[in-house]
DNA sequence: CTACGTGCAAATGGTTTGCACATAC
DNA sequence: GTATGTGCAAACCATTTGCACGTAG
């Protein structure tokens, strides 16, 4: 949807031609809380980047290998979080999923309560209307969620998929 | 909104007089199942009930005395989601909350990442274009949850409570 | 150098569960 | 009577944290 700046295709990169622009988000952001850009931040970095769809702490960890602790990666994931990087998802179990935000554009989701799959969709006729209600209360809105329950087609149509 | 079958300020009640319509709806539920309408289940669906607003387990497990152990109310909390009487209102710590659904219109939540406070709201033309967007998707809804986080006006104005 | 970061293992804490006893039907 | 429910305490398990050792700046 967005350009990133440092394309791996095109040579026109600026500054370190090895940082992604979501990489150069992270770093400021770190630099300007006087925290560090370590090894290990920008490995669950890419690691977040790298992955399609939702994930969790453990998922991602399974995935860096061996490089970073799973206690890394939930502090990381935090920091991701606060930088805006990353939001967490609307959670239907109790373990905490979350999607990159970066280059993405804003969704929301239907679940599956049947196959668990979940349908991303977007409506700026929606996004509309919360922007007014935040204006009508006076509310500064910084991120919103919105998740429908329910049965997808498939499932409907008896086409089960697990349990 | 809707009116209550057995108001205690009208003598005319029918069945059980002692039974609130909520009452009536879980114990229905539970002998489909074949389970039983005991009086823990009994205490706890009367605590939610009574209950303004969102509240967790724990709170409501102090809100019974002794009459119920914190196992008990988990176990019931459970029973009644899947019975409809409540839901799980969206998620901002790792701890569950809820909100009684009997007798309560729907509504969505805003919630301020300052002072914790929950405006709650309802727009019927966000509603309408959630269905719409699920008949778009062949998508058979069966609930829905949206949280806008943000700063709410008293604390944008520096009237900080708590915290 | 000094402050910040990391890995490890232990702690935390909301929620679930095994088990023996109690109770609804 | 028998299946279901309950309380208790122990187990679970995702997440957090204390500490000693690394390392960025």
């Amino acid at each position: 949807m967005r350009m990133s700046r440092n394309s791996n295709k095109s040579g026109l990169v600026e500054r370190d031609p090895a940082l992604t622009s979501a990489a150069w988000t992270f770093r400021s952001y770190l630099r300007g809380r006087g925290l560090r850009f370590t090894a290990q931040r920008r490995a669950v970095l890419e690691g977040v980047m790298a992955r399609e769809g939702h994930f969790d702490a453990e998922q991602l960890h399974d995935a860096l290998g061996q490089d970073v602790s799973l206690a890394t990666v939930y502090r990381t994931l935090s920091l991701l979080q606060e930088a805006g990087l990353i939001r967490e998802v609307i959670q239907e179990a109790d373990r905490a999923r979350y999607e990159a935000v970066y280059g993405h554009a804003h969704h929301d989701h239907m679940i599956c309560v049947r196959c668990g799959k979940v349908i991303e969709f977007c409506d700026e006729r929606i996004e509309d209307l919360q922007r007014s209600i935040c204006r009508e209360h006076s509310f500064r809105a910084l991120d919103h969620r919105m998740g429908i329950r329910g049965v997808c087609r498939q499932c409907r149509e008896g086409v089960t998929r697990e349990q």
